[in-house]
DNA sequence: GACAAATCAACTGTCGACAGATTGTTTTCT
DNA sequence: AGAAAACAATCTGTCGACAGTTGATTTGTC
């Protein structure tokens, strides 16, 4: 449901045909529903009804809300149903502070094994960041923001720490897309990422800690105030 | 389903009651057969074969496998079916890798918080796993050993770490397991967990941290090496 | 008019069924 | 005998159905 912020390293011939997997796109509706803001959260969605307009049966749709909570971003009350988590300011928080974490930790890992060709990878996507933020295109600039971070992540090589990465990132897009929509700036973001860029071709880890926590404090700070100005609204 | 380290702390005069939840049980039942042998890594659990063993019907069978596929402890091949996830050495290093972080930085922030009656929940603990290390119990110990770790987490007051740590936890039962049967001194398990409260009672973080990161590669160790021999045995 | 009981529509948890896919086995052909 | 093809058994993905709940609405009582 995460193509967007998928391994696009894996050189391959043909893409791997998945049979069409329901369950995903379900998800990903309602990941799309909750990020644009047609379902608000704390509001109810119903298996019934989202298999209804769906127009499949409810198992697949109960499936895919199932997938959504155990990544957090759903949750359910037994035999009443399952409603889009409402995060308070410390459970963003906390999303940050793990975020944070993790990333520091990963790009610790990656400093260590990093590559030329990763070096050009990371720097050719924040030449991305750049152009889309001169066409002032928020709304794609915080998906080519993410796979920035998913890039340094996977460099440090461990499949758990990428898993939860992306746990983190379906969570966040209920306050990413509302922050791509609010955003004043995008150039500014664009810019944030050149201090990262610097410390990683300096490969000195300890600058590149110090950066990621201004970045990520920065990035909190945005999140966690336009998204609950979104829940209260 | 793991009831065994959920957070004893909360007071309550009556326990919440949850309507049985056919999922969590069938859930528990198959995170059992894994941990004690019954189900070996990369097997296929069949969801039809499950429900008509258990006596349900597919569908919580199907959902209880999903649940646990998201904890990473299943994996799934669409149209092929549910298999028990046969980690590799590298994936087992990247489990204890994340953890180690998890818990260090929980750890680091609890001590800035601890209260007296939290140290003393702490050392009861630790006298619990001296206790069973006494006599012997080490399937239990291993238990009791998470929960130690566990009380540690919370007290970090981060949600989301939560979150994650208890998917790993789930994930390293298969291992738990195995090391429950095989491993030599509980009593030297337990002791292993005296530098740590010895940290943590002079609120010395670094110390804490340098304990734990030795107290972790130790348990990596011992888990990896006896995982693996169980999986090609 | 306010509050409690009765009523009702919609929903959840679970079930059994069916079509198409997959795997393993038997049969057929070379 | 060995490879290929046909077949059988089993399983998955999806569906519609039914009983018991839940929350909302209406009705009835003071």
């Amino acid at each position: 449901m995460f193509e967007k912020f998928q391994d696009p390293s894996t050189a391959r011939t043909f893409k791997v045909l998945e049979p069409d997997d329901l369950v995903t796109r379900i998800a990903d509706q309602v990941v799309r529903a909750i990020g644009d803001g047609r379902l608000r959260p704390g509001e109810k969605v119903a298996e019934a009804k989202l298999a209804r307009e769906l127009g499949t049966s409810r198992a697949p749709a109960r499936e895919a809300l199932r997938l959504l909570e155990s990544q957090g971003l759903i949750v359910s009350h037994p035999r009443r149903g399952f409603f889009v988590h409402a995060y308070d300011s410390k459970e963003m928080h906390d999303i940050y502070d793990l975020r944070e974490v993790l990333e520091i930790h990963a790009s610790r890992m990656a400093l260590k094994r990093i590559t030329e060709a990763d070096l050009a990878r990371l720097e050719a996507q924040v030449e991305t960041l750049h152009r889309l933020g001169r066409a002032g295109a928020a709304q794609e600039q915080v998906a080519e923001d993410y796979r920035f971070h998913r890039m340094l992540c996977e460099l440090g090589d461990n499949g758990q720490i990428l898993r939860i990465f992306d746990q983190l990132a379906t969570q966040l897009r209920a306050g990413i897309a509302i922050v791509g929509r609010l955003y004043d700036d995008p150039e500014r973001i664009a810019a944030s990422h050149d201090p990262l860029m610097e410390a990683i071709r300096a490969r000195d880890a300890d600058r590149l800690e110090a950066q990621l926590r201004e970045h990520l404090a920065d990035a909190r700070e945005h999140v966690v105030a336009l998204y609950l100005a979104a829940s209260v609204a």
